[in-house]
DNA sequence: CGCATTTGACCAGCGC
DNA sequence: GCGCTGGTCAAATGCG
């Protein structure tokens, strides 16, 4: 419950300088990685951010919507099979504003309010065909000047706009993420 | 008119 | 077993 970021952002703080190109600066930005099974020993209970669960396989090719709202419809897991967990990409960036513009189309689906933030976490997902990349954009209550997006799966299409340094920040996280 | 955003509700996982 | 929290969906609404 209590999201202080114990390991994941240690320096977050004592940082003044909000003067900051709402762009990006990489220099400041720290990524992290994290793969499936490595929040085995994860005691932390809280841990709002990459203690996530991905809770169905997220294909939504098919997507046999059986509206989750009427029943009990739930995901029919394998009886054998583990929850998959995808790798997620972190980024703290130093910006004014929520949205960071990395070249890709997103379309916002949904916004939580998370505890002991004030500020609510902001969910997208990539809007090209067959790519169900996904981002949540949140804001420390600490530093509102800092801005946690995380990125959740790999593009597998090219980059609309051309974002100069980003698109090679991208592919680095390709490379981090690659699984 | 088409698409993106907003917003409330639902559900699953986890902690107590 | 209950309640809390995070994540997602989908209808309604807004905007270009």
């Amino acid at each position: 419950m209590e999201i202080n970021y114990p390991n994941l952002f240690p320096s977050s703080s004592s940082s003044t300088s909000s003067g900051s190109s709402l762009s990006l600066n990489i220099a400041n930005s720290q990524s992290l990685s994290e793969f499936q099974e490595n929040n085995a020993n994860n005691k932390q209970s809280g841990d709002g951010f990459l203690g996530l669960t991905t809770p169905r396989s997220s294909d939504q090719t098919d997507h046999h919507h059986d509206h989750q709202q009427a029943s009990s419809a739930h995901h029919n897991k394998k009886k054998g099979e583990k929850k998959i967990r995808k790798p997620r990409c972190a980024f703290q960036t130093r910006s004014q504003v929520d949205i960071l513009d990395d070249g890709y189309r997103w379309r916002k689906y949904g916004q939580k309010a998370v505890k002991n933030n004030i500020f609510p976490r902001s969910y997208y997902r990539c809007t090209h065909q067959g790519c169900s990349v996904k981002k949540q954009v949140q804001r420390l209550s600490k530093d509102e000047g800092v801005v946690v997006t995380t990125y959740e799966g790999m593009h597998s299409h090219p980059i609309e706009k051309s974002t100069d340094n980003f698109e090679h920040i991208l592919t680095q996280m390709q490379i981090y993420t690659s699984f």
